[in-house]
DNA sequence: ACCGCTTGTGCAATCGTTTGCGCAATACGG
DNA sequence: CCGTATTGCGCAAACGATTGCACAAGCGGT
């Protein structure tokens, strides 16, 4: 091990102190001009590097942002994380990033362990599973910045930023209606998820609004997080249960990119023509929604615009005094993608 | 801001001193059980938080890895990085995720923002325009562990993992040879980088040892490294190109997942059949390979097994000696999915 | 009664930076 | 020539946990 050089060690070769060396390094009014030129070339002659585990203790600031996904090896989250950093880099932190795998108790470690490492904020999504939120709470209380996302907790007073899914879900079911679609099925995500939630009251508000009948046999609840050749494996079970029914649905809109895919496989498996026989619109405009065939319809949820407004909102947060200080929302828009899955090719567009 | 609880408020409650809470909670010897006791009672009714910072600063150890990867929203550094969690956490080690977007530039800041917190050892894969090498030597020289993977500097003297390209190239031609295929096109990747090199060769000497010729025409060299959308188009321009030529190859082997998708789908737009008149490989086994419309026969690299083996890596440096330590090489082969787009049905299999 | 040993605890320095405060030197106005 | 700013820098105390060393008390053996 090379005995690392410090600040100290510049300070003794230009016979000066510490303090001087970190107030030039600080770029401090009350150093010359000259003295700062000094520092500096001693700097890069001896290779310096700043300690900033010290820095971070005597400052009681890390520079870090933690970051909480249920997984990262998802499209959505890795985009978002990207968002997020874009953002902040150019602010000078650095992000540390940890998985929960949906699992609560490792929702709890990441946070533990992030609270100890000091970061300055932390910006999460929340596990599957998790209906207790001390852990959440936890945070405010030692008054660290969050920011939730996507899977929020709408009863907390932290920084939210979401996707409109109440408005995606509408949107995606008023344009399989506009498409000539009647009996519309519904892949829902578990109701205890406040996005799947939001999403089937979308899907029931359009169906009502356009005057057509809720048939609840249309509409099944199913977990949609997994990984995603499972939930492709899901989706061709429900199409499979849905072709059977005496009154077969002409649509489905389901809040899982990935379950529709496995639909869409199901279907063309079993000569069930898509769209004109059933037509398919999913969520989340992964990659492969794009190059399955026919292409799949769905909602862009903007997620790396989501990253970087998560952003904003901590350094918002960092900036304003606590006394001054309110929780902001936003609520974005998703964007319906509109492709083959859903084009019917006999209606005229309005 | 809320004060944050120490070590000494504990001692202080326990009239004692923070050096016998300290070794209290590390389960030092020296310390009676019952002190323990009292120790762990306080701690949980303060709701003490241990600072790792000061720890760190005074251990000279962060327990934070860095990670470096080109970018975090591919599958393929995704499942990576979940790999390397996997192993690291159990031994209280949390990640660092730095993306350096491809960029050099970002490449150097990388490495300076993870010396300077003083992480206990870096995972990188190097950027594709990377060709100085010195802020990895840097790493080297400051002692700190090093792990290279997939892009890895063959040069350099540290831990490297990376998938044998060459066999997974050989491998996937001579599948297409069984099939049948006699003119076969390769989509390379920029020949700086080592593993396109490597599955070049493996193209070639596949090529060779069936005794058909190589032809230079069928090569192409590309930037295969974009964000995915543009390689897909990439991939159709290519494919044109290939399907105007006076004597048409008869199938493709691409470095790329993506490129190749895009080619099948110009092949599909124009009729040209696949596999049968045109046979199709990709690389990485990207998801949405899976989904395509014939599907993409392709290549997986056991990216989160790759994961697993660089920390165990990393582990094992940290655990030897500097002076008995020697830096380990993985190499894991890939192994080849077989799909429809490269399995012709006439063809009996050996 | 004395020596040595074990067991349990405290003292104080240390990790590398930052920062409030004080002090000198110079400048400037009257 | 004195008083008051202004400029430039050093002293020393933090930040919170860790650790080498010393030391005290208790015990047993001679």
């Amino acid at each position: 091990m090379k005995k690392k050089i410090t600040i100290s060690d510049i300070a003794r070769e230009l016979n000066t102190t510490a303090s001087t060396v970190s107030r030039a390094l600080s770029d401090d009014s009350r150093i010359s001009k000259a003295k700062k030129k000094l520092v500096w070339k001693k700097v890069s002659e001896l290779q310096y590097q700043p300690n900033s585990i010290a820095s971070a203790l005597r400052k009681g600031k890390s520079n870090v942002i933690g970051v909480i996904v249920p997984t990262s090896d998802r499209q959505f989250f890795a985009s978002f994380i990207r968002g997020i950093e874009e953002i902040v880099r150019e602010e000078g932190y650095r992000l540390i990033i940890c998985q929960s795998d949906e699992q609560y108790d490792k929702e709890c470690t990441s946070i533990d362990s992030l609270l100890n490492i000091r970061v300055d904020g932390i910006i999460a999504s929340v596990a599957k599973n998790t209906v207790d939120f001390s852990h959440f709470k936890k945070i405010e209380s030692q008054g660290v910045p969050l920011v939730l996302f996507d899977r929020v907790i709408e009863t907390m007073n932290v920084n939210l930023v979401y996707s409109d899914d109440y408005y995606g879900a509408y949107r995606a079911v008023s344009h399989l209606i506009e498409q000539g679609c009647r009996r519309i099925a519904h892949f829902a995500g578990k109701q205890h998820i406040h996005i799947y939630q939001n999403r089937l009251k979308g899907y029931l508000q359009a169906i009502r609004d356009h005057h057509l009948p809720v048939d609840d046999e249309l509409i099944i609840e199913t977990d949609l997080i997994h990984d995603t050749y499972s939930i492709l494996e899901i989706g061709k079970v429900l199409a499979k249960k849905l072709s059977e029914m005496p009154e077969r649905p002409d649509a489905i809109f389901s809040s899982s990119d990935f379950a529709a895919m496995g639909a869409l496989q199901f279907f063309k498996e079993n000569n069930i023509a898509v769209p004109d026989e059933m037509a398919l619109v999913g969520y989340s405009n992964d990659f492969s929604s794009s190059v399955i065939e026919p292409s799949l319809t769905t909602l862009d949820q903007h997620t790396s615009h989501m990253g970087n407004e998560a952003a904003r909102h901590f350094l918002y947060q960092i900036i304003t005094k606590p006394e001054y200080f309110k929780p902001r929302k936003t609520l974005l828009k998703p964007e319906l993608v509109i492709r083959n899955s859903s084009l019917r090719r006999n209606v005229i567009p309005t």
